[in-house]
RNA sequence: GGGGACGUAGCUCAAUUGGUUAGAGUACCGGCCUGUCACGCCGGUGGUUGCGGGUUCGAGUCCCGUCGUCCUCGCCA
């Protein structure tokens, strides 16, 4: 027998059942809900793992003012519910606890949210008050999934012998990439630590130590805008391996992903996961984070248009773009005013236009009509589309870039408005979660205003070709034709993460950073320390890492990671609940030898 | 930085073309009720319509500014 405070619970609110049926019991919880008869009154007690009716007789318990979110401490006897008193909605629904005597631990005012759920109280409260938030069964739930999702990994990984090792949360800057969060040191005047975007030059430097295989629940920093599926910091299952390629990350991760979707979730993935090259994914879906739940695949014309009379589209390849398109059948009987709206969307992206074709093989209808006048314009165009007589063919012409970009977000718009997507909501059915590897992104992605080219994945990531396209020996080969060796794990239209084999090899680091515009000057300040290490007997290694507030959310059906994480930001960066960012005293700024410099204030704004 | 939506009672929302004292549901408080579990019935409290300015005889409603929240583009190696 536990000791301890007469008021403390014997058992929890979700724990009680008709085996425990005559004996006296203390619970412990929140005051949910109260029905008053008049002379006896139930309550619904509540904590993590349940509710609990606890059944007042003031005779026996005494007269006590209870309100809601109080905090009590109830003994009593558990009692047998007989009947139409038994609540099959509740596991504990056969019992019940007829109070002897009630102790208030803690009172509270009327909380501003609605802890039974009966409204959706607005996300600003929600996150003030987040933790009376949490204190909601749903939100309980979520993250108590996101523990046991998390906690299967750490094992999945643990039984491929892999080591869970931490490493540094001040660091130093990196360049390239997102912006960082930096740190003050107070002990040296006027340098700063970063916090890490991720722990990938950790990791690759234990791979070079030795430690072969490596995982860790890492928190990363990304001082960039947020969305939905984006948090300022935010948190990876990362891992990297030595002596291995592609298809030893993709298989570990497969093994990984199927034991950890059995344990949390009771699902049998089936594994391998289908692979798919970057080129062909932004072929046939115009993304790289294709969701394959559904068809209306992309479908190049370049030809037809090419020998079309068509000006657009004969322009738009002979200029060196693209002309694409989606089908949709028939049944989805798209109309005009479906199709007006398409072309906004189109528009809004950055397409001029949006042509279309209802397939006839007399012509058919629409703008595109005229063009196919000749049946065998017609049938060559159905035959190139995959159309039949009848389906509504959506056509771009443009650029490669946008051609694909536009029909991408087309095709997932589609996908959502003619109801191809099932719902995810507590399903154990394994053909709904639909994972691919997409692997040999760009190495080198040409930047516009910086007029540079950026790594694509960042610059740690090895070439396809070890020679880089020969530039390796001195040859300048075209950067932006180049392919990686990073791949992405992709799970219904959404990017879980993403991973790469690396570069092991110090000269053609070194050549990587030149080709990045990284000086030789600017490589050993930066980078000094890693360059060295690689050249110290580095071994071939790869690796990835994946987003669990990305992953977790998924798995619950939700599509905001705020669900999933217990104290999220604003989309402006904002903890409003303990006022994060705020003004720090100008000691504590002098101390670590930092002076604000504020923007301009806005002409006309309130004064604080 | 750009675009869109929103801000009214503790919570969720309504309020006609700019027009009487800003309403409803729910929650809460009080009363009644001994088997409810969305308990029921009766009564009641509760409002700086985010904030500031303007137009008007009159502003929740129109205009300007500002603050905040959400979504989104840019951004996120």
């Amino acid at each position: 027998m536990a000791s301890g405070p007469s008021w403390r619970r014997t058992h929890t609110c979700g724990e009680l059942r008709k085996a425990h049926v005559g004996q006296t019991v203390v619970l412990n919880g929140w005051v949910h809900a109260r029905r008053d008869h008049g002379g006896i009154y139930f309550l619904d007690l509540r904590d993590r793992y349940g509710l609990t009716q606890v059944v007042i007789d003031e005779r026996l318990a005494g007269s006590i003012k209870l309100a809601p979110e109080f905090v009590i401490s109830v003994r009593g006897v558990v009692s047998a519910r007989e009947g139409a008193q038994i609540n099959s909605e509740r596991p504990t629904g056969e019992i019940e606890v007829l109070a002897q005597s009630i102790e208030v631990l803690s009172t509270s005012p009327l909380p501003p949210i609605d802890i039974s759920g009966a409204t959706e109280t607005a996300l600003e409260t929600r996150l003030k008050y987040r933790y009376i938030d949490l204190r909601r069964p749903q939100m309980q739930r979520n993250l108590a999934h996101r523990s046991r999702f998390i906690n299967a990994m750490r094992r999945a990984f643990e039984r491929q012998g892999f080591l869970e090792i931490e490493t540094p949360i001040l660091t130093k800057a990196t360049p390239e990439g997102a912006r960082d969060f930096l740190v003050p040191s107070r002990v040296h005047p006027g340098e700063f630590y970063a916090l890490p975007q991720s722990p990938q030059i950790f990791k690759q430097i234990l791979m070079v130590a030795g430690l072969d295989r490596y995982f860790q629940v890492a928190r990363c920093f990304r001082d960039e805008d947020l969305r939905a599926d984006r948090q300022l910091e935010f948190t990876q299952l990362d891992m990297e391996l030595a002596f291995v390629e592609e298809e030893d990350v993709f298989a570990t991760w497969e093994q990984v992903m199927r034991d950890t979707f059995k344990e949390a979730l009771g699902i049998e993935l089936p594994i391998p996961f289908p692979r798919m090259r970057w080129e062909e994914a932004m072929e046939r879906f115009g993304v790289d984070k294709p969701d394959l739940r559904f068809g209306l695949e992309l479908h190049a014309v370049d030809a037809w248009a090419r020998a079309s009379e068509f000006q657009v589209f004969r322009s738009a390849v002979e200029a060196g773009g693209r002309v694409m398109g989606i089908a949709v059948p028939a049944q989805y009987s798209l109309s005009r005013k479906d199709i007006t709206e398409l072309e906004t969307v189109a528009k809004g992206i950055g397409a001029k236009g949006l042509a279309w074709w209802k397939a006839g093989a007399t012509g058919g209808s629409g703008p595109l009509a005229k063009f196919c006048a000749s049946p065998q314009a017609a049938q060559s165009l159905m035959s190139t589309m995959g159309a039949a007589e009848g389906d509504t063919c959506l056509f771009i012409a443009d650029r490669t870039s946008l051609t694909r970009k536009v029909l991408g977000e087309l095709r997932n718009q589609l996908g959502r408005r003619l109801g191809l997507i099932p719902k995810l909501s507590s399903t154990t059915d394994a053909a709904q979660w639909r994972f691919t590897w997409v692997t040999h992104f760009p190495l080198f992605e040409w930047d516009e205003d910086a007029q540079r080219f950026f790594s694509a994945h960042h610059p740690f990531t090895a070439p396809e070709d070890w020679s880089l396209g020969g530039a390796l020996d001195g040859a300048t080969p075209d950067l932006g034709s180049l392919s990686s060796r990073a791949y992405d794990l992709v799970l219904n239209g959404w990017e879980l993460g993403s991973g790469s084999v690396r570069i092991h090899r110090a000269d053609v680091q070194q050549k990587i950073f030149s080709l990045l515009g990284i000086g030789p000057e600017e490589q050993k300040r930066k980078f000094g320390f890693f360059v060295e290490a690689l050249s110290y007997g580095a071994p071939p290694h790869a690796g990835f890492a994946m987003g669990l507030d990305r992953i977790t959310a998924l798995t619950l059906g939700l599509d905001n990671i705020r669900e999933v994480i217990a104290f999220p930001k604003t989309a402006s960066a904002v903890d409003l609940m303990c006022g994060a960012p705020s003004l720090v005293d100008l000691e504590q700024l002098i101390e670590v030898h930092v002076r604000s410099v504020l923007p301009e204030p806005k002409p006309g704004a309130a004064p604080a």
